[in-house]
DNA sequence: ATGTCGTAACGTTTACGA
C-alpha cells in the first residue's frame, strides 16, 4: 500500500498538477494539506473519476486537509482533540482497510508557529501537546497506525541546505524540535530517516529568491510510524521534481510503502 | 532589493498567511 502526503497549497491552483502527479505516482492513498477551501468547494469528481474515495475537511480561504483513498475508507473523524475553541482545519483520521489488514491514518497540517516567540507560536506549542495526547490514545490501541503531513519542522540542522537561515525561525527553534523529539520519543518511527541518512533531502523550497533553483529546501513533511505500522514499511521516497514542473507548489510529495 | 504565491473581498488592489 503505497500512501503519499502532499501539502498542495491551494486545491483551485493546484487541480492540474496534482491529478498529473497522481495519475503517474498512482499512490493508493493521499493525504492533502493546505486544500484552502470549504469542503463544498472541493472538487471531489475529479479524484472519483480516477477511483478515489474522498474526505475532506475544509476552511475557507487557507488550512484544510483531505484524504484521497482507492481502498475504502472508515471511521472518518474530523479536527484535533482537545480544544473546543480551536477551528482550524489541520487534522482528518481515517481507517483504511488493506487486502491483509487495516491501518489507522492521520493527515495533518501542524500551524507554522511564526513569528515566535507570540500567539502564534504558543498555538503550534499547544497544538503539538494535543497532537502527543492523540497518538498516546492511538499507540494504547496497538493497531498499526501513522500520523503524515506539513509538520512545519525542521527536524535536525541537516535537513536544511542553510540552518542558520531558519536558527531563529518556528520550524527550527530549539522547543520545535524538542517538541518533534518528544513524539518519536514516544515509539514512532520517522519513516525517511530510517532510509536515508545524511544532509540535501527537502520537501519544500519558497517562492522567493530562486529558493528552488539554488536547492535552497528544508525537509518539513513527514510520517511517523507506530511500531506496529513501521513492522511494514517497505519503502520511502520524496518525489523531487514535481517543483520544478509549471505551478507547482511549494512542497512536494513525500510517500511510504507498507506491505499491509 | 523585503524578492513569490494563493485566497478573499465593497477588488483593476490590499490584506493575510505562508
Amino acid at each position: 500500500m503505497k500512501i503519499a502526503s502532499f501539502n498542495i497549497n491551494g486545491i483551485k491552483a493546484r487541480l492540474s498538477a496534482l491529478t498529473d502527479w497522481l495519475d503517474e505516482a498512482q499512490p493508493d492513498v493521499a493525504l492533502l494539506q493546505e486544500i484552502k477551501t470549504v469542503d463544498e468547494g472541493f472538487p471531489r469528481e475529479t479524484f472519483e473519476e480516477r477511483g478515489y474515495n474522498v474526505e475532506t475537511h475544509g476552511q475557507k480561504g487557507f488550512n484544510g486537509v483531505a484524504i484521497l483513498s482507492k481502498l475504502p475508507l472508515e471511521d472518518v473523524t474530523r479536527g484535533l482533540p482537545g480544544d473546543d475553541e480551536d477551528d482550524h482545519a489541520r487534522w482528518i483520521e481515517a481507517t483504511v482497510v488493506g487486502a491483509r489488514s487495516s491501518i489507522r491514518l492521520c493527515g495533518l497540517y501542524l500551524p507554522n508557529g511564526n513569528p515566535a516567540p507570540g500567539p502564534k507560536y504558543d498555538y503550534k506549542l499547544a497544538w503539538m501537546k494535543r497532537q502527543k495526547a492523540r497518538a498516546a490514545e492511538l499507540l494504547a490501541t496497538e493497531e498499526p497506525f501513522l500520523m503524515a503531513g506539513d509538520y512545519n519542522v525542521i527536524p535536525q540542522d541537516e535537513d536544511a541546505k542553510r540552518p542558520e537561515a531558519w536558527a531563529k525561525d518556528a520550524l527550527a527553534l530549539p522547543q520545535s524540535r524538542a517538541a518533534f523529539r518528544e513524539l518519536l520519543s514516544m515509539g514512532f518511527t520517522e519513516a525517511f530517516r530510517t532510509r536515508v541518512a545524511g544532509p540535501g533531502h527537502y520537501t519544500f523550497w519558497d517562492y522567493q529568491a530562486g529558493a528552488w533553483n539554488r536547492d535552497d529546501g528544508i525537509r518539513i513533511d513527514h510520517f511517523l510510524l507506530s511500531p506496529q505500522a513501521a513492522d511494514h514499511l517497505v519503502d520511502v521516497g520524496i518525489d523531487k521534481d514535481i517543483r520544478g514542473r509549471e505551478k507547482p507548489s511549494d512542497h512536494v510529495p513525500v510517500w511510504v510503502e507498507l506491505d499491509l
